[in-house]
DNA sequence: CTATATGCAAAAAGTTTGCATCTCC
DNA sequence: GGAGATGCAAACTTTTTGCATATAG
């Protein structure tokens, strides 16, 4: 029963880039949907939990999701200006980040890598 | 007349971790201060606008603040667990980011490290 | 019928703002 | 007296929860 989920999903996949709760419902309503900000959550914390979505908090504070093509391992490339994200991947990266974290005795080692820029069109569009 | 700030600042330069807003108050309060929690936050602002503190958002969407040894541009590894913090720095990463940002045509390239793990001392107290 | 999904309203949590007061000069 | 600092309470924003209803199977 869980259209309204798939509807937040296509919502995201459609989207070029990281967009927040809020966007999407915004988004949702103004196409027609009924459906509830409640709903839109539940359903952006189902997908990100199932790992279906990535998740990542803006300097606002704000949570913003985004439907990503793998469900490997890989960071972003966003635009700040429109949000759009490319999906970048780079083993030493990681190898870097495991590194320093053993060499200095932590154990369990996660990392956030986020890389902002504005694009191209971005670019040409604010002259 | 910025004593209070000063008491934040220090507060902050004594922990070895990041800390919240709402935690550097709780520690001010615990230890005899009069202080309120807005005073904490513009006191964090304004050190954080100045380039004295770093600040970073958690996952749960907490602002979290570290008084830095350098100025320059540096990451940091995070006990998840007890929240101290280890400078780090890597010109690799660095490069790394400018030239991803360069090659999908993206300019004014900024980006965002942080490495998480449970360090020695968490380790060994959880077991 | 039973379990899950949904949505509205209210509740939380963190942060900011309005405003009167206090302090330093 | 005037400018900035401070604190309390209220306002705000984002996200979560309670609860009654609707829907699927």
């Amino acid at each position: 029963m869980s259209t309204r989920r798939e509807v937040v999903r296509q919502a995201l996949t459609e989207s070029s880039g990281f967009r927040s709760a809020q966007d999407l419902y915004a988004d949702l309503r103004a196409e027609g949907s009924k459906i509830g900000l409640t709903t839109v959550y539940r359903a952006l914390q189902a997908l990100s939990n199932s790992g279906e979505v990535d998740v990542l908090r803006t300097d606002a504070g704000e949570a913003v999701y985004r439907a990503c093509a793998t469900e490997e391992h890989h960071h972003h490339l966003v635009c700040r200006s429109c949000s759009t994200a490319v999906e970048v991947e780079e083993p030493a990266v990681e190898k870097w980040a495991a590194e320093v974290g053993a060499e200095h005795g932590f154990t369990g080692i996660t990392h956030t890598v986020e890389i902002f820029g504005i694009c191209t069109g971005c670019r040409a569009a604010a002259g």
